[in-house]
Order: C-alpha cells, then structure tokens, then sequence
DNA sequence: AGAATTTATTTCAAGTATAAAATATCTGCA
DNA sequence: TGCAGATATTTTATACTTGAAATAAATTCT
C-alpha cells in the first residue's frame, strides 16, 4: 500500500521547489560576484542570444514566462548597460524590437560559459541515463517546453 | 554518440526552471482568486504549521532558503492579518518566535487543502512509479532536502 | 470613413527579494 | 568584570515581480 497520489505530486513539487532555490542561491551569488549581473538579465540575455534577429517585449515575456511590465524594466536596465537596444518595428508603431548589441553578445558568451559550467557542478550527481530521464519527465510537467 | 553531459545537464535545468515558473504561475493566481493571498504568504504558513510550537525569524527563513529581511516583511503583513504572531523567545531577547495564531491555523487548512489540489491537477500526468523516480532524482539535486 | 475592439507596451502601486549596514543581545575569554 | 567577537533580527537601498490601469496604435465591423 504507498502513499496516496495527491501527496506524493505534493511531495514532488515540494522537493523541487528546494532543490531550484538552493541551486538558484549559488547561481544569483557567482553572477554577482563574477559579472556585477543578475539571474533576471541573464535570463533576458539568454533568450535574446539564442534570438539573434531580435525579440519583441512580449515574446520576451512569452518566453520567459514573466509580466510584461517586468520585462520593461529589466530591458531598461540592460539597455542602459549597452547590453541590448531597443529597434522600432516597421510596419507596428506599437512594437518594439529587442536584440543583443555586439557588446552583448560577447557579454554573455562570457556569462554562458561561466552559467554551464555552474549549473555542471550542481547537477554532477547525475549520469547521462538519469538526466535523460529527468528530461523525459519534466517535460511532462505543466504545459509546454522552452 | 550522446550530447555531452554539460550540455544535458544545462537542458535538465532549463527545463526544470520552465516547468516551475508555469506552475507557479498557476498556483500564484488560484491563491489570488480564492483566497485573495500569495504564494509567499502560503509558503510561511505552511513552514509553521508544520512547526507548531513556532520557529525563529532565522529557522523560518533557512527553511524557505530566503533572506532574513525577505521574512521580516511577510511575517509583519501575516501578523496584520492576524495569521501569525510574534512572541518573545525567554532566554534569548534578541529572537523572536513566529507562529500560527488559531485563524491562521484554520486559514492554512482551507488554503492547504485547495493547495494540494491544484498541485495534484497541475501533476495529473505523473503515475505512482514516475512520482517515485522524481523523487528520489529531486532528492539529489542541490544538497538537501527540506 | 468612423466607432468599437483588440493588441503591444508602459506605467503604477504594492509586494517580494537580495545584500549590506545597523541594532541589540549574547558568549567566551583575558 | 569587561570587552571582542559572534548571533538574531531589523532596516535600508535597490532590484525584481505581479496585476491592473493607462497609452497608443492596429484591426474589425458596420
């Protein structure tokens, strides 16, 4: 006889919930300390990098599964840093088209690799077999993928 | 030929994080609509109803893996909404012990009770033996558990 | 064309979060 | 005893986050 359903999807979510909050700790502290950055323009740089041609305000936030208004902010910042601009989008005088400046990119190559070889330590428990299904099994999980 | 584990381990992450930020997205808005709180709120519920006889400021926020200051703020708005209280520690007049006044405890059983439900929705997908590999993989990811 | 609606984004108010500085208290030890 | 350092918490400054309201521009429907 094991536990009832409910409580071992609640037992789940519950141990993930740690697990992302200390591995998110030691993230925010080494982007600090190694870059002066933080975890939210990192995410912001993460999604424009992979989009090279640029992204709007809300696939932005589509992407990142945050507000609208956050990402305003976050961007505005970023911009300041000269980390990303901010281009109007010919033919939609509402939209506004965000991509990585030169000097972004090459900021967040940097980030990226210090970023894999961070979360390389934290994850090191596991083998190939297991991450595979921790990939097959978390894909499952709310809705869709990244 | 597989992917090289850095990488694999760098897709296990950003999926996990995707998967979190949904359900989160979820939970935060069925706290709001029915019980007109947040997920914060719940979180510091939770840990003392847990802990009956109370915890510190500095167990709570150990607990939730957040900042001292971060707990301060919620704990003060819980107290104003007459869920928590805060009574002096004999001995030690320097802490402070948190814990449930009889509302919150009653709060926390409706809010727990919805909780476990919309958990138990958003993790429909996942039967007794998959739950089980969760867990024991989430067990091993960061250091330990709660 | 002109009004109503929808879409894209920003602004706003309130709450959540961190790190660092400030307080207050306690403990160990010369 | 008295003080140096450690501990518990709050305060502060700044950033992040949300939901809702406000703008502004595009689209739809007569």
């Amino acid at each position: 006889m094991s536990r009832p359903l409910p409580k071992q999807r609640l037992r789940v979510w519950l141990r993930m919930l740690s697990a992302q909050r200390e591995i998110e700790t030691g993230l925010r502290e080494a982007l600090r300390l190694k870059f002066d950055s933080t975890l939210p323009r990192f995410d912001v740089l993460s999604a424009l990098d992979r989009y090279r041609d640029g992204l709007r305000m809300s696939e932005l936030s589509a992407k990142l599964k945050v507000s609208n208004g956050n990402v305003t902010g976050i961007v505005e910042r970023l911009a300041g840093e000269g980390l990303v601009e901010r281009v109007a989008v010919d033919g939609d005088r509402r939209a506004m088209l965000v991509r990585l400046t030169p000097a972004g990119a090459e900021r967040f190559a940097e980030m990226a690799t210090a970023h894999e070889g961070w979360i390389n330590e934290q994850l090191s428990a596991f083998d190939s077999d297991e991450l595979e299904q921790l990939i097959r099994l978390l894909e499952r999980m709310g809705g869709e993928n990244a």
